[in-house]
DNA sequence: ACCTGAACACCGTTCAAGT
DNA sequence: ACCTGAACACCGTTCAAGT
């Protein structure tokens, strides 16, 4: 490693487009902005990489690489990917939108497989173990979207605090036949956690597996043996 | 209604992007080809809805504003509500990468209030009805991400069946020390349907939300009384 | 083998000018 | 009040030409 200082390499271009998305969000990565930074011409990029989906995907990966699962029990296993994920995205919400698009499947695709392992842990039925984690799967990319839509929808001076603030005062003043729902949570949605509450949604799909996997069969039996 | 057949109107526009959206996908909603469709000048759009965000938001507001929340139990009318978000996406892709995107928070708004009621209804206490609404509905926005990316993904003349065939081909040829679990639900994978695998998610975190409530206090208590 | 940078085929959005 | 359509300021991507 640490050759090739000056050429441009895959990984340097990779790099970069990590410090653009940091610095200036998804909008700011533009191969002219890349080239411009890298020194080089708009084109010398694609020689190293196809295209500009490659390219996320490839940021994507390298940026949630560290995903691990450790703990000492499987539920203890399977928050400690869920925050690795969480954490990845709160230091770099762009990470958030690419993981809701899919592009980059090798990234989901060993997230999925570390939650499998634990779930498969937890003792969960071989039939019941595809859905079991692709329902973690499927809601730790659902927060990861909105993460991404709430950063996205910030950016112009105001603090995430002044934007839940307005929506909770708007929650609390809807029509109380057509709202009453959003009006009564309106003052958990001030003072809410994002971790605590991503957290909370985990566990309770751990508790709905354990509970459901103890019962012995699910309620859609006779898919799994036949 | 039915009135200002040939004028331009918001109504017409927004119907209009729908139809664009529908047939071509998300890449073939462009001012110029709505433009072209409507016979009208690619500013004219402009007079009518502030920017692409807003029409896009609009096209997805209407298409799930059927959403209900029809059934005997809670537990029948939040898979309902499910249902209907899962179908209207089956119908219109595109609505899938919207929702994710959060550009039309009313739309999940009144999905989250829909769902917040069943949950009320299940018998949540007050201090956990934030966190188990917000669960389901980032769950189904997960979902909602990854059909769309799926159905980004195939466009080019393959089926659906075709690309579940490799991926799980994929799967099963994975380094069996890395990949142990991807490969044990590769079959799985082949043979999964999609509309029962989302709905055993939504059973799953109705089981955890049951479980959680009933066992009186969650895990993180004394956050909600003072 | 790798890089340059002009050119191509698009975008969303604006705005003077029309009716 | 509403519409036109050229123009602006961008995009991602290609490709002949260089080294």
């Amino acid at each position: 490693m640490a050759r090739n200082t000056d050429g441009l390499s895959r990984e340097r271009i990779v790099e970069t487009a990590v410090e653009l998305l940091d610095s200036a969000g998804e909008s700011g990565l533009t191969f002219r902005a890349l080239s411009a930074r890298l020194k080089t011409g708009a084109g010398a990029i694609y020689w190293h990489v196809a295209n500009k989906d490659e390219l996320l995907a490839a940021a994507t990966d390298g940026a949630l690489a560290g995903v691990t699962a450790a703990g000492r029990t499987p539920e203890e296993a399977i928050r400690a990917v869920a925050i690795d994920v969480f954490d990845a995205i709160d230091a770099h919400p762009w990470i958030g939108g690419q993981l809701a698009r899919l592009t980059s499947q090798r990234t989901t695709l060993r997230i999925l497989e570390r939650l499998g392992q634990q779930v498969q842990a937890l003792g969960v039925p071989a039939e019941a173990l595809f859905y079991a984690a692709s329902a973690l799967l499927n809601y730790i990319l659902g927060v990861a979207g909105q993460n991404a839509a709430n950063a996205r929808a910030q950016t112009w001076g105001t603090t995430r605090s002044e934007v839940i603030g307005a929506e909770s005062e708007l929650w609390a003043s809807l029509d109380p036949a057509e709202f009453p729902f959003a009006r009564a949570i309106a003052g958990q949605l001030r003072d809410h956690d994002d971790r605590e509450q991503f957290l909370a949604g985990i566990d309770l799909i751990i508790a709905g597996i354990k509970q459901t996997s103890e019962a012995g069969t699910t309620q859609t039996s006779e898919s799994g043996i036949k």
